[in-house]
DNA sequence: TAAATTTGACCTGT
DNA sequence: ACAGGTCAAATTTA
């Protein structure tokens, strides 16, 4: 457990905190500016998935950093904002000791591990398989009941040199078209995100391209509004591979075997847009919209009815003013501009 | 040869 | 008992 306090680790924490809360300020007052311009092109829509890519990791990393004090030694934050509250009060309840000892796995036991969704899950549905800027590693499949297609298990690739917990399961509905559900479980600790990585893996119509994240505790295997997903391309599939559709895997669940998975090649790009800012709470705390849409056909990113771009302010100076002073705090923040 | 994936075993919660 | 999530040895890939 992280017995780290504030007062002794303040400065360098607090700083990196407000560094990061700063450049997501900055990052979102460059969105705003971008969707307010008219004229779209698709390479802009990259553009903007970048920054918004930008903006969730500065969220990862500054929850990452406050998370990794002990409750009772920070200082109140009273935010209006449910959503932050929640982390923390999560946090405590995920620090105390007995619910620790009750789900920590056992070391060296196969099989033992902390069942269940940790507190910042969530689940969204795309039509294609993208990529999120982490590194996965595929770590099992299994076959779901009255699912036609095996789900897939990834985690970070860097859990162990770092002990990144993030997890995620991805599993193909049996829509028409197939539709991806991910359920993203914890978030980022690691510190490889690859920024502006997006990928296309799967384009049944690249018309089709926006994403609908979905905040419900339903399963991931039902089936769920859809609509098309923002993406765009990094890399090309081998050349006799088959385009990254899935029908390989659909006859891999009747033959017993998997020739090609497209799930498995995901496992160096998947998409994860929204852990960040929901890293900390749970879905229930949510007092926004229980589905976020973003679709790039309208340009009609939701973001400013998340977290207002004056939140940043806000939260720098609540999160800190009770022991740091504001002509401090200016002072960090002049340096950072 | 190291890293990634596959896959059956194992474990937990219902 | 069953379904789902994870582990880890075996296998594949780059």
């Amino acid at each position: 457990m992280e017995s780290s306090s504030w007062p002794g680790t303040l400065s360098c924490k607090r700083l990196k905190a407000i560094q990061e809360l700063t450049r997501g300020q900055q990052l979102t007052n460059k969105l705003r500016e971008m969707l307010g311009q008219q004229e779209k092109i698709e390479s802009d829509l990259m553009l903007v998935d970048g920054v918004v890519a930008e903006i969730l990791g500065m969220f990862d990393n500054t929850l990452s950093i406050l998370n990794s004090y002990t409750f009772n030694e920070k200082p109140h934050i009273q935010t209006h904002d449910m959503r932050f509250q929640s982390s923390v009060d999560d946090q405590q309840s995920h620090d105390s000791g007995e619910s620790e000892k009750s789900v920590r796995p056992v070391k060296n036991k196969r099989g033992c591990y902390k069942r269940g969704r940790t507190s910042s899950t969530f689940t969204k549905v795309t039509s294609t398989l993208i990529d999120d800027g982490y590194a996965w590693r595929k770590y099992g499949q299994k076959p779901i009941l009255n699912a036609k297609y095996q789900r897939n298990y990834f985690r970070c690739t860097h859990k162990g040199e770092q002990g990144c917990q993030a997890t995620k399961q991805v599993q193909k509905t049996d829509d028409e078209p197939p539709k991806y559900v991910t359920t993203y479980n914890g978030h980022h600790t690691c510190k490889n995100l690859q920024t502006a990585s997006h990928i296309i893996l799967d384009t049944p119509n690249n018309r089709d391209n926006s994403f609908l994240l979905n905040f419900e505790t339903s399963t991931p295997t039902e089936n769920k509004p859809t609509s098309p997903c923002l993406i765009s391309m990094k890399q090309t599939p081998k050349e006799d591979l088959p385009s990254l559709c899935l029908e390989n895997e659909q006859a891999s669940s009747s033959n017993n075997h998997t020739p090609w998975d497209p799930l498995t090649k995901l496992s160096q790009v998947s998409f994860e847009p929204m852990s960040m800012i929901l890293s900390g709470f749970d879905h229930e705390d949510m007092i926004f919209s229980e589905v976020f849409s973003s679709t790039c056909s309208t340009n009609c990113y939701k973001i400013d009815d998340m977290i207002g771009i004056n939140d940043f302010g806000e939260l720098l100076y609540e999160c800190f003013s009770p022991t740091f002073s504001k002509k401090e705090e200016e002072l960090v923040i002049g340096h950072l501009m």
